[in-house]
DNA sequence: CTTTCTGGCTATTCGCATTAGCTAACGGAG
DNA sequence: CTCCGTTAGCTAATGCGAATAGCCAGAAAG
């Protein structure tokens, strides 16, 4: 029985490539440990259970798309930054459709952990924007809805109609942009 | 062997049962055919399998869904319809969070078919908004973006932190509001 | 070199969806 | 009213996936 050099951060890695070809429905202990070259029970001497290894691939994804979100906010403030925030969302969703459906899961402690970090550079966009405090919670939770709901509508089929989607989004950006507290559009240059 | 008067609207009947005390994952064909007093395989006498249960269960939901908002709307338009439209959404979402999350899936053809009917109301509030054609579709992906996500979020745990939930619905739905093309704002009293 | 600990294995159990094949109840036609 | 076909239920059995138990070899630590 040579070792296979196995880790809880292999196996998330196994299973994203899963998942980056079959969606979050291939994701199986067994389609795992064969990826692992190792037989399915193997994996619980690294896992607690699937339940688990869903919460660290959800995890990581949170992070990955924090990274690639704080990446596209660098160095940008106001509208631009907001905009550059949106865009990197999106983006992401489109690329790794399957990544972002497998992230969405009711919210354990880790998930709210990542979660933070990722309204974290929400608020510090916000604040280049003038708002803190309870607005800026406010004024997140819209952003996050918005961005969060076009997503999940896109990755599960649900705009079914023939008419451009960036064009759309393009709108949804507008909205919330110029839907924010008039008195944080000081910076706006739209 | 009694009969027991089954029918598929009526195995809808009993998951809805289920799906309002344990939430979608309670559901199992053990579970309801239980509440059925019928043993599991009489189901499928009904019912071709638990997927195609599951799409019933969706498309009832949204046809609920789409009743409550239809009536929310019923002699209201512009900016009022709008706000209606909102509030009964997030309110059937609160009132049935188990429901709601059940409805969520990814689009088979009866979903689509569902899920046209609710759009419909929107486009309908959005006309007497005086938005049509394309626009119209641009801007109720971003009502529907907007609402369903913050629905998303809500129901999946993922506004944590302790500031009302009905202010940030509030804020979000001005800003949805205000944010509508500007030709379109005649009729908004907000 | 020996002891210990760790990561892998096989065998097994359990829950749940699903299929096969049997039988009894209902409902219409003679 | 009776006969017969269709339908709705049943029991039994299969298969897949998660999870547990308990064994064993090879790495690591002394």
């Amino acid at each position: 029985m040579p070792r296979a050099g196995l880790s809880p951060d292999a196996i998330v890695d196994l299973t994203l490539q899963l998942i980056d070809e079959g969606g979050p429905a291939a994701v199986t202990l067994l389609a795992v440990a064969c990826r692992a070259g190792v037989a399915p029970p193997s994996l619980y001497k690294h896992v607690r259970n699937l339940a688990e290894l869903n919460t660290l691939v959800s995890v990581r994804v949170m992070d990955e798309l924090a990274d690639r979100s704080r990446e596209a906010v660098l160095g940008r403030s106001g509208a631009q930054a907001l905009r550059a925030f949106m865009n990197a969302w999106r983006h992401y969703v489109v690329m790794h459709p399957g990544r972002y459906a497998a992230m969405i899961q009711t919210s354990r402690p880790e998930l709210v952990e990542a979660g933070g970090r990722l309204v974290d550079i929400v608020l510090a966009v916000l604040r280049s924007y003038g708002l803190e405090g309870v607005d800026a919670i406010h004024a997140t939770r819209c952003l996050r809805s918005a961005v969060h709901g076009f997503a999940v509508l896109e990755t599960t089929g649900g705009f079914g109609l023939p008419v451009d989607l960036d064009d759309s989004y393009e709108l949804l950006t507008q909205m919330i942009i110029s839907g924010l507290p008039k008195s944080a559009q000081d910076h706006a240059d739209v």
